[in-house]
DNA sequence: TTCATAGTTCGATGATAGCCGAAGCATCGC
DNA sequence: GCGATGCTTCGGCTATCATCGAACTATGAA
């Protein structure tokens, strides 16, 4: 009856709890093999391996083979995205679940969206990074200006040029599901992440399939300096 | 178990192929009955009913009741953003679908909502006497102002005071169905309408049971000279 | 080769949820 | 008032699909 692609199955794939935790396990960028995955969702192997085949069906993820391991991972970064608008939906009509731990504020203030910073401080970055004039947002575009080329060089050693990708924007924005406004994505964001990683300014929350981001006390002063939030 | 909003249940509204339909409906950003719902999804009415609570109850989509229809439409643009991010995973799997037909040009453009006019030419009146400040609107209510009451004696012979209704409201915003914005309704909507079919500007159609209405050249310049576009 | 681990396929079961017919309210037009 | 229309609620039917036990395949280690 109607134009366009038929969204309801795609939907209907992540419209299951045990399939739908297997893909927010996967929303930290690593790969997982299905054991890992089964365990995520809290089912067993047989009916793990049932939805894998199926998510591997719909596009939503691509499985890599290692040894007798199966390595699953989000197939594009765009399912992240569909991912976190899904979340904000879900967090402005109150359908929380019901474990809210002692992580949810650690949550709220940084946390890993994909491969990049999200959250309150990747939130006050984009923000600080507009008002420094190193990127310029039209619509939902961001584009990094000269200005925010030689500061990626200079402050993170970041070499913006080699960031092109064929599938995936330089700079992108991403719409946060805990503040609702925007962080910035796309390789640079990833980059930058990676940067804050390498510099022990930051590091992923040991629990695996946390999301939260801790900051050292070094990397927060060092990370206000570049994008404070009274700058 | 993890933390965080419960995605499932909103990717499961969407998973269903008959409450997707009405959401890619929707995606126009104009609000449809449930009746128009129900026939767009291809179900009964009382089953669309079921589903349009559901849909509501997740926060998805909002109702506007109107006389004996009930409009829905859209909570949320990320709504819409999510919707689309889903085409874009689904077109790259390959589960595509096929076209639809459009409606009849001449009802959009002007017809009989009950006994006042909508449609193009209606939202445009609504919006040029809120911009000549002829009515007040706030919220959903509208109020014709001190100038208005002059306008409306001088240019169309209406006495505003003779309008008020012990059940019906002088003026009211009415939901249009084909524009997705509101044309006056209420005994103002009315007596106007009445004065352009008094005054040979308008008539309705000569088919039985059409709802459309006719202007005359010389009408729709009249028309266009007190509410005109360019205003 | 033999055993252990990772992952899959198959079949049966059970619960969820979509669907419609019939009947019930609410609103409009006369 | 009356009937017509838009929408909802209720009850029962049916189909789909997630789930797990058991058995099977594939890789790696001893």
């Amino acid at each position: 009856m109607k134009a366009g692609p038929d969204i309801s199955r795609i939907a209907a794939l992540v419209g299951d709890p045990a399939r739908c935790n297997m893909l927010t396990a996967l929303m930290t960028g690593r790969a997982l093999t299905a054991s890992e995955l089964a365990q995520e969702a809290g089912i067993t192997p047989q009916t793990a391996s049932s939805h894998l085949a199926k998510l591997e069906a719909g596009g939503l993820i691509e499985p890599e083979k290692q040894g007798r391991h199966r390595y699953y991972r989000l197939s594009d970064p765009d399912v992240a995205d569909v991912l976190e608008g899904l979340q904000g939906i879900a967090a402005r009509a109150g359908h929380m679940r019901v474990r809210t731990g002692p992580k949810d504020p650690a949550l709220r203030r940084a946390r890993i969206c994909y491969d990049h910073l999200a959250g309150d401080l990747g939130v006050q970055m984009l923000d600080s990074m507009k008002r420094q004039k190193l990127v310029r947002q039209s619509k939902q575009a961001i584009e990094l200006t000269g200005e925010g080329k030689r500061f990626m060089a200079e402050e993170l050693q970041i070499d913006a040029d080699a960031l092109t990708h064929p599938r995936r924007p330089v700079c992108k924005a991403c719409l946060d599901w805990s503040e609702r406004r925007h962080h910035l994505a796309g390789t640079l964001g990833a980059a930058m992440m990676d940067r804050f990683t390498a510099l022990k300014w930051a590091a992923r929350d040991a629990t695996p399939g946390s999301r939260v981001v801790n900051f050292s006390r070094n990397g927060e002063k060092r990370f206000a300096a570049l994008f404070g939030a009274g700058e």
